[in-house]
RNA sequence: GGUGGCGUAGUUCAGUUGGUUAGAAUAUCGGCCUGUCACGCCGAGGGUCGCGAGUUCGAGUCUCGUCGUCACCGCCA
């Protein structure tokens, strides 16, 4: 037997037990006539000691162990001379009897640690050291514990888990698919899953009813902190419903989320439509753990002879409070923050509503302080605050402001990763016009249905057709999204052709979902939560890396096994493909 | 595809205007040490300054390129 128990369970209750414990070696404190030895496993840390008593062989053998050493010990349970409070063993120790070293260990490059040490670079080529570390260990259990409460919330509702195919066919629309040549079909291609879509559907139409799945898509695009090419959706679909069951539903796995995990009571999931989240908040993923709502200005700030709001279609600011006594160069700061690239805008308006009543901006000289305290008040401002304004086309504007607010909320430390502010996003655009192609994209996917009254806008004005789609959206992380479906063979054939599709083409994509229409199909709607996404957001975290045990670097390579990599010529024959070398 | 940050000892970082032998902490190794828990004390080893070019009498430092990495923009129905 490797243990008797674990290094984390031993209290001072089991004082006097002989115990074996095996785990790693953390430290080893050597103080000439007696050793300490931190032994580490997941459960926790166990404090080992050797002293004049410890038999010469446990002691030549404990001369010759390291850091991050497997070590079998046995020993008795005894209370500690002079305890550690920060640590829940810190009461006893084990006096060694027995040392068997049972895996030796090479110098790691990094220490193992809570405190990062070793940058993410070392980190990710060496993840499974990196993965000793508790915090990291911390955020993968956080992870499993929140799945198994996906799983059995759902199961409680009547929703039956069922696994789709991973090799399915490639699709035109949406993200760009991983693509898995076939060698029994040569010239033919799979394609990795970018959701279950389709597959979710049909187990409506087959009467499943209620079907969840937690499961891994793919998408092949560029990475971000919040985006790896191989991500995990809770995936959900169900019959029978509209929209307010699925939000029903779904805030209720968010709320019994928030309450099993992090024992916090959430209650408010209010709505807006996406038009009044650009208006308001700049963005259609607002975060709403703080107000500085966006106010424009269009109206009451042209004609005063200043070129730039004079030929700007959109003016607009926000109101960041308290902050009037910014220096310029602070000031300067932040219209540098909006003018880099990233941002795009071209400058900052400030209007400093001095504690005096008076205000100092840095278009006095087109505005009076009559002016300026109409602008004010269109921000409800007080003395003391200091507007941002901005101006351009509007849909840029409002998107650098949304950017400006959530830096300024950051700044004033309004973004507190202990609260939790949910909303649903709904009434989203069911299109959106694509300059690139010179088409409609469904801006959910295809088979999103569109809100009936708005139907006969589809052939006049399509791109103010709403959808019935709906993102759940928590601290400004868009962690969910969902629509209500199609469920007319009519209708969808309908969308195919708004989104360009020839009848042909869309009869070889989707020929299958339109046919199994015809046998009578449920009103149907669905929803798929980023699961990553709500791990890192309930561990506190801006980058879901850490609640992934082996992610992908920026450039979607593994470091640690080198992936993606060459297939040997042979490979390549077997599936009739050659390489070409892209010319510079 | 683009913008920006970072790259110096195993690790974290300092390194002045371009100037002698590139430092500190920590880790490692050796010695001493009976109550440590970030043990302590003494000593030692450890460097392709990411790589390559250029400017210069002289480059860790300046310029260009390149590689790696991170963040962001585009992209992500």
């Amino acid at each position: 037997m490797y243990r008797t128990h674990t290094c984390g369970e031993l209290r001072i209750e089991d004082v006097g037990q002989e115990v074996t414990l095996s785990g790693w070696v953390q430290r080893i404190r050597d103080l000439g006539g007696m050793s300490f030895i931190d032994l580490r496993d997941r459960y926790g840390i166990t404090q080992i000691v050797a002293n004049e008593g410890t038999s010469e062989k446990v002691v030549t053998t404990l001369s010759k162990i390291g850091r991050e050493f497997v070590i079998q010990v046995n020993g008795v349970v005894k209370e500690r001379s002079s305890k550690n409070k920060n640590i829940p063993t810190g009461e006893i120790e084990i006096e060694i009897k027995g040392l068997t070293i049972l895996s030796k260990a090479s110098l790691p490059p990094f220490t193992i640690k809570d405190d990062t040490d070793g940058g993410d670079e070392l980190r990710m080529k060496y993840r499974y050291l990196d993965l000793r570390r508790k915090v990291v260990q911390e955020n993968l259990i956080l992870r499993a514990k929140m799945a198994h409460t996906t799983r059995s919330y759902l199961n409680s509702q009547e929703f039956i888990e069922t696994e789709t195919p991973v090799l399915i066919n490639s699709t035109p629309e949406g993200a760009r698919d991983f693509i898995v040549p076939s060698r029994i079909n040569p010239g033919k291609f799979y394609a990795l899953p970018q959701s279950p879509q389709v597959f979710k559907q049909l187990l409506m139409i087959a009467g499943f009813d209620r079907y969840y799945q937690i499961v891994k898509c793919f998408r092949d695009e560029d990475l971000r902190a919040d985006r790896q090419p191989e991500f995990t959706q809770i995936d959900c679909e169900m019959s029978f419903v509209e929209q307010e069951d699925i939000l029903d539903t779904f805030e209720g796995l968010t709320k019994h989320l928030f309450k099993e995990i992090k024992g916090i009571e959430v209650t408010e999931f209010p709505r807006i439509p996406y038009s009044e989240a650009i208006e308001k908040y700049g963005s259609d993923k607002p975060d709403t753990r703080f107000d500085m709502l966006i106010h424009e200005l269009t109206g009451i700030a042209k004609g005063n002879g200043f070129v730039v709001f004079d030929s700007a279609d959109y003016i607009g600011g926000i109101c960041a409070q308290g902050c009037a006594g910014y220096s310029r160069k602070q000031l300067d700061q932040l219209a540098n923050w909006v003018k880099r690239p990233q941002i795009g805008a071209k400058g900052l308006i400030y209007v400093k509503y001095n504690t005096d009543g008076s205000f100092k901006s840095s278009v006095d000289k087109f505005y009076s302080q009559d002016d300026l305290k109409k602008w004010a008040e269109k921000f409800n401002a007080r003395p003391g605050d200091l507007l941002l304004v901005m101006s351009g086309n509007d849909s840029h504007t409002l998107k650098a402001l949304g950017e400006l607010r959530l830096k300024m909320g950051g700044q004033l430390n309004l973004r507190n990763n202990n609260e939790f502010k949910p909303l649903w996003v709904i009434d989203f655009p069911l299109l959106e016009w694509d300059k690139e192609s010179g088409r409609y994209h469904a801006m959910h996917h295809p088979f999103t249905s569109p809100k009936p009254e708005d139907i006969p806008l589809l052939d006049s004005a399509p791109e103010k057709v709403r959808a019935n789609a709906y993102d759940l959206v928590i601290n400004g992380v868009e962690i969910g999204g969902g629509s209500v479906r199609i469920f007319d063979s009519a209708l969808q054939a309908k969308m195919f052709g708004k989104l360009g599709f020839t009848t042909e083409q869309a009869q070889a994509q989707f020929g299958f979902l339109m046919n199994a229409f015809k046998y009578g199909a449920p009103p149907h709607a669905g929803i798929a939560f980023g699961f990553d996404r709500l791990v890192s957001l309930f561990a506190g975290l801006d980058s879901i890396r850490d609640v992934i045990a082996f992610p992908k670097n920026n450039a979607g390579r593994d470091v640690m096994i080198d992936s993606p990599s060459e297939v040997t010529k042979e490979q390549l024959d077997e599936l009739g493909l050659r390489i070409i070398q892209k010319e510079d």
